[in-house]
DNA sequence: GTTAGCACTCTCATTACGTGAGTGCTAAAA
DNA sequence: TTTTAGCACTCACGTAATGAGAGTGCTAAC
């Protein structure tokens, strides 16, 4: 009667990371054999069969049912990830495809994240997100007023990174054209190149400022404008390829179909999840039940941030189930990110 | 031995209704039996099955296999919502919800139809659809234009109706921002409350007349602009509520629905299917197989017209199973098309 | 420490069979 | 002529029995 052992030895290592490579390819429990035969380990089924009792009662691996082989638990996938994966980087081949794609895409910036979303997709044969910018963190270019009707005015908001926003805001008096365009060279010189949460700011202490208020096109200005930016804006996603995953064995059932594709549905709280991965530093990878909502739990998400320069605009990346293709998916997470932030960067400059 | 009657008589009018009926509650094959007894024929069962034979011989009943009962073909319910059907209205109080649904949205076109396909969605408990309106055949409010990078300028076109496109132009000049600003006004007193359409036209008539060219100031706006408004749009649509389908029996087998949701992705089929539906006058109805393409023919669609004042705008509707409650979603429909229009000809004005 | 051997467990596919719903046909009743 | 009762027949579906196969855990020998 043993215990398990305190920690890993070489062959632990080599055995959880043959199992897992070996579930992650045919979705079917894996036994000792054919561990022992596929593999090249120079040692019988009977002492992988051990080994593998030690790595389940070490809870990296389960047994759906006594006389099956084993699988890999989510504890198991995350020590996979994190000190067993051998990556398997794009050929060259591979990247010159994804560049080439890449600068396809002249046009606006939203082209360029469905564009990615595609790509994502396509080529991890999973689910591909891509989380938008804020337009709060994003430097403003231009702003334009258009009257819409008496008491409704539309306000067009140009980002340096070429996004445009709208929305309308309506007003308790009627502002004429003529009028508007003045207030809207007014706000342009005032806070050109400025992100949209120091323009909040600037608008509230200029308001105080003005106080004396000689100006009264300025004081509409300024009162327009803190409409026109008031509202924090939610954080868009683009996603694709939700189709994919209807192909994993693991989804046959309909019902854990549905509420996955419900989950999908339900982008604000996709868009909570992705920006937990902003907050971290490089890659970050949620498996299965390391996450907290209940219906994405199992899933798993390989996320990178993308930047225009230094500035971290946002989160792309691929969702799919815990038994993805770590191996292929994170390089290519990882290289999309890092085109899409030179595509970013170079509209910037 | 006898054939099929040439003509319905008002009894096997009353047993298909009631098979339909049945069939659309129940999702299951109906028997004789059960039509005698549930609604109400002083008839026994053998003599429904005889009028069951004849609307099996005519085409408008199909058996599943021998010894079952009888389903609908899709040509059972196309008689149905022509000719058999009893639309059952909105209450008062359905009709006082969605009202209040549509009067909270004030703000800018892309919200109504956003809200307009959630209702539908949620109300039929199938999938809701909108066909946005074409910007072609929208009167222009106004045209900006905004310098993106030395030669990329982002074109920005707001319509009558309040809704904003955008997109980007290379151009082979470098053109000052104050330059475009002037060139804008001038294109601007051109074309404003014109269809995009018209205004392709015009500039081809402008640039022709003006082969001399004093102004070089204009030349380069007509040019600009032609590039602007060069390519057709391709229409746009809202959809919701597409995991409403998976509760659908006829769809619990997941290849069909795979089938299903990669026809949904596929939006620009979807989009030739709804042109279509725009040709029509009033409400349509594509029911299976009358739907041209193989992945559609599960499915049916209900579509309604809806405009600003006189102008054709777009479409909208439901999409379901052919077996869907046609009593309940064709005044759904209509009604939400009504209330469309309705608030979309208040903006305009 | 490693392995052969073996009894044991559990899933899965196959087969057989009974049940029930529903039909079509025929002949009698209305 | 229309309607109905009666009956044999068909077919899907659920249940149970069976056997093969894959894999395990344990023990004892190497």
């Amino acid at each position: 009667m043993r215990g398990a052992p305190a920690e890993l030895t070489e062959r632990h290592r080599d055995v959880l990371r043959a199992i897992i490579q070996d579930y992650i390819a045919s979705a079917e429990p894996v036994g000792s054999r054919s561990v022992a035969r596929k593999y090249g380990f120079r040692l019988s089924p009977a002492t992988i069969r051990n080994v593998m009792a030690d790595l389940a009662e070490l809870g990296y691996l389960a047994q759906p049912h006594t006389s099956a082989g084993r699988i890999p638990t989510d504890r198991g996938y995350r020590i996979y990830v994190d000190s067993l994966m051998d990556r398997h980087p794009l050929t060259r081949a591979q990247e010159g495809m994804i560049e080439k794609r890449f600068c396809h895409v002249q046009g606006e910036v939203g082209d360029l994240m469905r564009e990615a979303t595609k790509l994502l997709s396509g080529l991890s044969r999973s689910v591909g997100v891509v989380l938008a910018p804020r337009v709060d963190q994003l430097a403003i270019r231009r702003i334009e007023f258009v009257q819409q009707s008496a008491e409704r005015i539309l306000v067009i908001l140009v980002t340096t990174s070429g996004q445009v926003h709208h929305k309308m805001v309506a007003l308790d008096e009627v502002i004429p054209q003529e009028e508007l365009n003045k207030m809207a060279r007014l706000l342009n010189a005032m806070v050109e190149g400025m992100s949209l949460s120091r323009v909040r700011q600037l608008l509230v202490k200029k308001m105080a400022e003005e106080k004396a208020m000689y100006d009264e096109l300025l004081r509409q200005a300024l009162k327009l404008g803190q409409k026109s930016f008031a509202e924090e804006t939610e954080g868009e996603v683009y996603i694709d390829g939700t189709t994919n995953i209807m192909h994993e064995p693991e989804f046959a059932d309909v019902e854990k179909m549905r509420a996955i594709f419900v989950a999908f549905e339900e982008t604000s709280k996709l868009v909570k999840i992705l920006d937990q991965c902003l907050g971290q530093q490089g890659l970050s990878l949620i498996i299965g039940s390391e996450n907290v909502l209940r219906e994405w739990q199992r899933l798993s998400l390989v996320m990178a941030p993308y930047y225009s320069g230094e500035q971290l605009l946002g989160t792309l990346g691929v969702i799919g189930p815990t038994r993805m293709d770590y191996d292929k998916i994170v390089p290519l997470v990882d290289f999309t990110a890092r085109l899409v932030s030179r595509s970013l960067t170079e509209v910037a400059s």
